[in-house]
DNA sequence: CTTGCTGCCGTTAGCGGTAACATAGCCTGT
DNA sequence: ACAGGCTATGTTACCGCTAACGGCAGCAAG
């Protein structure tokens, strides 16, 4: 295969450098790279072996617009910083590595206009499907999303309503599951620390749940504190810090996630707070950092990858009975109770 | 602007439907959508709010065949799961948000040849730029990028010859310094501890700057010990523990990231050892976690947001004379001491 | 009145592929 | 020997949009 660098690589090459190094049709070299139709053996390499030689690379621009498929996914996210979407992504990546489909990832910001451009943007590139984090959207996003024709897989998240599927766990559920839990360890003086909530539904939607299965109990929150931007886990020293400082008669902590929890953990070994009997903590994501501190923070597990896998799954038609629309799975998030609450009172 | 909800939104719309609605030819309304060419304030509220009713999202798929432009950026990375990552994008994204230019994120796992497929796939969207992490890739991947015909810049390192333009720190120097501020300290007992390295070519250059800087002054690493997969901040204690087991003599642990490394400090300080002056930490990255720790871990920032940035600035011709080829910009990574190295002898 | 702008908008001809159909050999059964 | 059915390949007509150019008012200058 003497391999030939022509001394013009100008023009991008086409099919019909292809077609014309190979001595076959445009058509032909089409069927070949694509593996479709009956291409015999002896053509076939003939056509693959041009096709290296020139270093042709095709163009899925041209092929869109022909075949009216695209392969790819758009996947909207609020942001990468967090450790727990990237999760998701790897889990989505791991289900659609072998079907064709292509994972396009946009960012948000947990901003519902930049939603909307983001949603705007991808969309126009006509994906053959959308994941999209959370049920909140803007009206136009929503109307884009309805209008696209395409299979939506909303995720991370169940209480609300959907546009089309939806993947993920019940968040209020989630909240109120701690509380219970920390109640039936005997806690009552309970404070919480979070992540500023007008953005993160999730957050709030645990915050929601949480108290409310405190006020059945006819408790009520003793301090809250929140926090945006900076180093989760410095944050979570500060904070604890200060919530002790305003409340040194708290009993429990119950943080909105596991970074700033393991803040609050690291400030209280390193204050000498019991834990958990004097003070009990827990954070919420299960997120594989916790498994190296001095102790393990009580937490529940998001099902990240599973998420990530049922949407790519529902996508691909891999779901049930090959529906690609109109699915809802409800995963239900395991709480771990670490070494941060202390067994039964 | 009485909407009117039409009975069978089926086919997806494209520019003709908006050209109808609003009584101009196909031509002006792309004209408008694009703010391109002249068209009078009249007309163009005219077909804007027609496009608005009825809900047009271009078709970038045909807009890029047509012009033979395409606003992507593919970005090419080994990983999203550590944090460097994502920061790097973050950096992208800064730079390329107010340029109309929209980066396009594939993952290798570290795997030469996924690599390869990643390029290929992305290159097939004829995107306008490439950033792509490393200077080490297959020789296929070589002949792409060389062949793309766009402009190509190769992202972390510099210690290496470059496709086209190239931004980054260089390890090996990086390694070095940190080998002769940890010999200026009086350390002399030296392990190291890090990531399995034949994928990760910026930890083995910082390794073998490390440990060349070392050689010069006639000593030898003692010790090492290696890890792939898992907790990072799990495995790092682990390490740390088994590393001293074997050699307690032991007088300084270099770790070839912040996350080992903090697990590596939280297990010293768990078991009483004296940092810095019994043992002496240091790690690699700056990562934000680091600040939350009891002790500030000594490390070396990488300059991840600003390799982002400046990566992205070249493609989008806002670097030096604008220039978006051939490009070298080295970044000087800052040496931060923190609290696990002793001051001086 | 003619000439030459300028501002606004339309027409034409693809971009590089692919769906769908057409076609040319060749084999098989009767 | 020939209809009928394969297999392997070619032809045609777009896909939805934009570059490039053309045309036509309206107005200023000559």
């Amino acid at each position: 295969m003497t391999s030939d660098p022509r001394l013009e690589p100008r023009r991008t090459l086409t099919l019909r450098d292809v077609s014309e190094a190979s001595g076959v049709s445009e058509m032909t070299v089409s069927r070949v790279l694509r593996n479709r139709g009956d291409v015999s053996e002896a053509t076939r390499e003939r056509v693959l072996s041009a096709a290296k030689a020139l270093g042709y690379v095709p163009n899925k621009i041209a092929g869109g617009l022909a075949s009216q498929r695209v392969n790819l996914v758009a996947v909207i996210i609020p942001s990468l910083s967090n450790m727990v979407f990237p999760e998701v992504l790897t889990g989505i990546s791991q289900v659609l590595d072998d079907t064709g489909l292509q994972p396009v990832v946009g960012v948000t910001n947990y901003s519902p206009e930049r939603e909307e451009q983001v949603l705007y943007e991808m969309l126009s590139w006509r994906p053959s499907g959308v994941i999209v984090a959370g049920l909140e959207h803007s009206e136009a996003s929503c109307a884009m999303l309805r209008n696209a024709g395409i299979p939506i897989v909303e995720i991370m998240d169940v209480d609300g309503e959907a546009i089309d599927s939806v993947v993920g766990i019940s968040h209020r559920r989630a909240g109120r599951e701690m509380a219970r839990t920390i109640l039936t360890a005997g806690y009552r003086k309970i404070g919480f620390l979070g992540t500023q909530m007008p953005h993160d539904h999730r957050a709030r939607k645990r915050f929601e749940g949480f108290t409310a299965a405190l006020a059945e109990e006819g408790l009520d929150l003793l301090a809250t504190e929140f926090y945006s931007g900076g180093s989760a886990l410095l944050k979570g020293r500060e904070m604890t810090q200060a919530i002790l400082a305003r409340r040194p008669d708290l009993d429990f902590l119950y943080y909105s996630n596991d970074m700033i929890g393991a803040g609050g953990l690291l400030h209280c070994l390193d204050a000498g707070i019991d834990v958990p009997n004097t003070l009990g903590l827990a954070g919420f994501n299960g997120v594989e950092l916790l498994d190296g501190l001095p102790r393990r923070l009580a937490t529940m597990d998001a099902c990240r990858l599973e998420i990530g896998r049922a949407a790519a799954e529902i996508l691909s038609g891999k779901s049930q009975d090959g529906r690609t629309s109109g699915v809802r799975i409800e995963l239900s998030p395991r709480l771990d109770p670490g070494q941060t609450i202390r067994t039964a009172r």
